[in-house]
DNA sequence: AATTCGTGGCC
DNA sequence: TGGCCAAGAAT
């Protein structure tokens, strides 16, 4: 591991941030101002999400809840609307619980330190620092996947940064970098260096604005880091999509339980098949419904089913007009996909 | 500490 | 196609 003299920090700094001012993506919709509502949502909304992905929701979002109280006072199936589809829901829950924090319980008083920031629901330690440094200028280190990145190449840090203790390794190396009188722009180039001239694959070392703080690549071992060790693969599950109309049309779901994979959300009724010897051979002329989770990969097929008497507590028939205006996970769109195909 | 939690893009 | 990755947090 590498270890800077403070001139060679203070170098470092100059260079950073005078690239990030010249080139910097100072165009992103969060980053028109600091009010720590934006920072926020937009922190949440990038929790491992492309940035690509982001904007459109970001600036819808704003544009539907543009302050916090907008967002502590609206009906969470608002919210979730407009989350639908970026995935890892218990985000815009735990975003609005947080709004909830700050515009109720402190009065919108935010939370301005680091410490206080860990506090509100769905803010962990990357998310803390990023507001924290960049809405309130507080002098600590963002550490996200761009950071291991940038500084695991330049420093030769070969900790494993699949592990939960390598933070604390980063922490203590970089800390003393961090830019005080910027700390929020250091932490922004940092991220903006880690997706172009220094991103995972094919980066551009030659050109960065930083090759010659790069260790790593001195060394001729860049592709060596980041150190991290591989995720496990999804395990392959089937189910029947029970397909259900009443005598008006309308498509019976069932509401998944309020923890675990798509807490809350409605999908059609969901059956696990052991294999697919319990398909009939109608079935197995249909190709299945794919769809991958992190840690799941699903097959569906649908089956249709004859209108049971009673219905369970947690199903209920839904019209057009009801089912568009619901949040609904991607896998329930491409299961309503294929109903219009058959 | 290791798992769980979505989705889309890339090769 | 399958594997990997992308501004992590909660449990």
């Amino acid at each position: 591991m590498e270890d800077w003299n403070q001139q060679t920090i203070e170098s470092f700094r100059r260079d950073l941030l005078t690239w990030y001012d010249q080139e910097g993506r100072q165009h992103l919709p969060w980053r028109k101002n600091q009010d720590p509502y934006r920072v926020l949502v937009s922190e949440l909304m990038l929790q491992q999400t492309r940035v690509d992905t982001v904007i459109t929701y970001f600036n819808r979002f704003m544009d539907a809840l543009p302050t916090v109280l907008d967002l502590a006072k609206a009906p969470e199936e608002q919210v979730l609307k407009l989350w639908e589809g970026l995935g890892y829901y218990s985000r815009a829950r735990n975003l609005q619980k947080a709004a909830q924090v700050v515009a109720f319980e402190l009065k919108g008083k935010w939370p301005e330190s680091y410490d206080d920031l860990l506090t509100l629901p769905g803010v962990g330690p990357y998310t803390a620092a990023a507001v924290a440094s960049i809405a309130f200028g507080e002098v600590v280190p963002a550490i996200d996947g761009n950071f291991f990145r940038v500084f695991s190449r330049l420093l030769k840090i070969d900790d494993d940064i699949a592990k939960p203790k390598t933070r604390r390794v980063f922490y203590d190396a970089v800390a003393p970098i961090v830019d005080p009188k910027r700390p929020g722009d250091f932490n922004q180039a940092i991220m903006d260096l880690g997706t172009s001239y220094m991103k995972t694959k094919d980066p551009d070392t030659l050109h960065s604005p930083v090759l010659k703080y790069n260790a790593a690549y001195r060394d001729g071992v860049e592709e060596e880091y980041p150190v991290k060790s591989k995720k496990k693969k999804p395990v392959s599950q089937m189910y029947e999509a029970l397909v259900v109309y009443n005598e008006n049309g309308d498509l019976l779901y069932e509401q998944r339980p309020d923890s675990g994979l798509l807490a809350g959300f409605w999908t059609l009724p969901l059956r696990p098949i052991d294999s697919v010897e319990q398909l009939d051979g109608e079935q197995l002329t249909i190709k299945p419904v794919s769809h991958i989770f992190s840690h799941r990969k699903w097959s569906i097929w649908p089956v249709s089913v004859e209108t049971p008497d009673e219905l369970a507590k947690n199903q209920r028939f839904f019209t057009e007009e009801e089912q568009q205006a619901l949040a609904l996970p991607k896998v329930q769109h491409k299961i309503l996909q294929a109903l219009k195909e058959l």
